[in-house]
RNA sequence: GACCUCGUAGCUCAGCUGGUAGAGCAUCUGACUUUUAAUCAGAGGGUCGCGGGUUCGAAUCCCGCCGGGGUCACCA
């Protein structure tokens, strides 16, 4: 700020490339209005979306003496900086400069605005002949510099490549990113709020764990230094959380957090993802289909005013109650075939082939029941469906029957076609949970997987005394796709998991 | 990990069976001025993802690699 005289524009200097010529254009605002980025505040008084609603009634060509100070990004500048449009995180909003009548200094200020810019107006609000809700300028501060360009202004960022590794042009680029994201984030939210207001304590548990339990997946393993020693990503936080129920820490506990599966990535896939772990004791599992449903409901209400929400052009209502079927009734339902009366494991899996269903010697009949409904089934559950009376071999950690010995108590929620819920009625009998642990080690799903490490402490705390409880995982990006349109996690997941864009 | 497919200007895209790279937006110059994907005239801008091969000639055909998307495998 040593001199106020406009400084020439000198065409030969002109640079070619666009991010030369915005360093330039930053070093002449440097020099006559001082370094932008020098700049530490700006008082705004109103959002762009404040604006539009306070002055609603306003009519074509009326003017206010309304003066407000706005900020944002600026997304488009049409006849020479007239006009300029701000975005900023409620709503675009229009700035007017009077070119013919506007001070030489200012004038000079407006050449030194570009697309990306992000500036603060202050001015008159009035409503243009063409009705459009704009601030009339009468002051102009450049906040910070763009560097770089925006994408295209109409079509924006279409490369999902783009998209994903630079999320910040493609928030500003793209208005469905926006709702999207802060959809999901208001969804988190309002699971919170709701139970918050049930009196569920919102604990914390590890994500490094020295033992990957609560789940059957394949961890992501580091390392401590100082201890020498691995840790494992945790796959699911549930043992840890009914520790804390074991303890009394609180009957009602729950988390909402990260959990890290060294998997495939798809559509539905990312390393890792967010779950909802909820523990209520003394209540069994048809509790957790209860509150499985209100929050859901919640949800839904809170996102679309309506139990109704629109994917994939298809209707989904999520309003209660949601039927509950039994796996092995879907699947005769959908195949025919009654695996009730096959408990031999060689005829099961003989059933199952019979309707193409191949499986792998050594499998438990529950594990070729969940195969062929993993088939045959799932994809047909569109409509909210609590799959219930899963095979006890595929639920270590639930309470089976006490009539029903090769059934557990506990459901899994299918909506789309995907498990987006499952939840049980948790064992709490030590010596019954080490013989399950005991199977499980035993049990080799594929020829590389490694067995499955007992969790001592977990029996450990289970011995200590565990009160009945029921217990509820919700898959939260899967449940954000739905009540966003979304087709694929990544859309709702700010910054998912890329490969570096490298070599 | 396997298969299919995509990668062209900063962005969005075109480029047919091989003939030596184009448009719109953005940028620059000029005009115009109550526009809203502003408009009009002109200009600059590209190792066609990377590397190799076939060919007189490759963005285009072939092979390998890198990155993305999809399907499958994997996945309580």
């Amino acid at each position: 700020m040593t001199d106020n005289t406009v400084p020439a524009l000198s065409p030969a200097a002109a640079p070619q490339d666009e991010v030369a010529r915005r360093n330039a254009q930053l070093e002449k605002l440097t020099e006559a209005y001082g370094n932008p980025f020098d700049i530490t505040r700006f008082d705004k008084t109103h959002a762009a979306a404040a604006i539009k609603e306070e002055f609603a009634q306003l009519a074509n060509g009326e003017k206010t003496d309304t003066r407000v100070s706005v900020a944002g990004r600026v997304m488009a500048i049409r006849n020479g900086g007239m006009f300029i449009v701000i975005l900023d995180d409620s709503d675009r909003l229009q700035i007017f400069h009077d070119i013919k009548h506007v001070p030489p200094e200012r004038a000079e200020l407006l050449n030194l605005v570009d697309l990306g810019d992000i500036i603060g107006v202050t001015g008159i609000v009035r409503r243009t002949p063409r009705g459009e809700i704009t601030v009339d300028a009468e002051n102009l501060t450049i906040l910070s510099k763009a560097l770089e360009p925006p994408p295209e202004k109409f079509h924006g960022l279409k490369d999902v490549d783009a998209r994903f590794r630079h999320r910040e042009q493609d928030l500003v680029a793209t208005p469905r990113t926006r709702e999207t994201l802060r959809a999901r984030y208001k969804m988190v939210a309002a699971i919170r709020q709701f139970l918050y207001e049930r009196g569920f304590l919102e604990v914390e548990t590890p994500m490094l764990h020295t033992l990957a339990g609560g789940a059957i997946a394949k961890p992501f393993v580091t390392h401590h230094n100082a201890l020498d020693m691995p840790l494992y990503m945790r796959i699911a936080p549930e043992l840890h959380l009914k520790r804390l129920v074991i303890g009394g820490l609180s009957e009602k506990v729950f988390e909402i957090n990260r959990c890290f599966r060294n998997e495939g990535l798809s559509p539905r896939h990312n390393p890792e993802f967010t779950s909802l772990e909820l523990y209520e004791a003394y209540v069994d599992f048809t509790a957790m289909i209860e509150i499985t449903e209100a929050i859901i409901y919640h949800v839904a209400v809170t996102l679309h005013g309506s139990g109704k929400v629109m994917f994939d052009e298809k209707e989904i209502d999520f309003t209660p109650p949601w039927p509950r079927l039994g796996m092995v009734d879907l699947i005769k339902t959908h195949t025919g075939v009654d695996f009730d009366g096959l408990t031999d494991v060689e005829a099961a899996r003989a059933a199952a082939q019979k309707i193409g269903v191949q499986t792998m010697p050594g499998l438990s009949w529950g594990q070729v029941v969940e195969a062929v409904f993993g088939e045959k089934v799932e994809d047909r559950l569109i409509q909210p469906t609590h799959v219930v009376d899963l095979p006890k071999e595929i639920s270590p950690l639930a309470k089976a029957w006490p009539d029903r010995p090769h059934v557990a108590q506990r459901f899994e929620t299918y909506v789309n076609g995907w498990e987006i819920a499952n939840a049980f009625s948790e064992l709490n009998d030590p010596r019954e949970q080490r013989a399950r642990f005991m199977e499980q080690a035993e049990q080799k799903r594929g020829p590389d997987d490694p067995p499955h490490p007992i969790d001592e402490d977990f029996i450990k705390a289970l011995a200590f005394g565990m009160p009945p409880m029921g217990g509820l995982g919700v898959g939260i990006d899967r449940l954000g796709m739905l009540m966003t349109d979304s087709k694929s996690i990544r859309e709702v997941i700010a910054f998912p998991t890329m490969r570096p864009d490298e070599g």
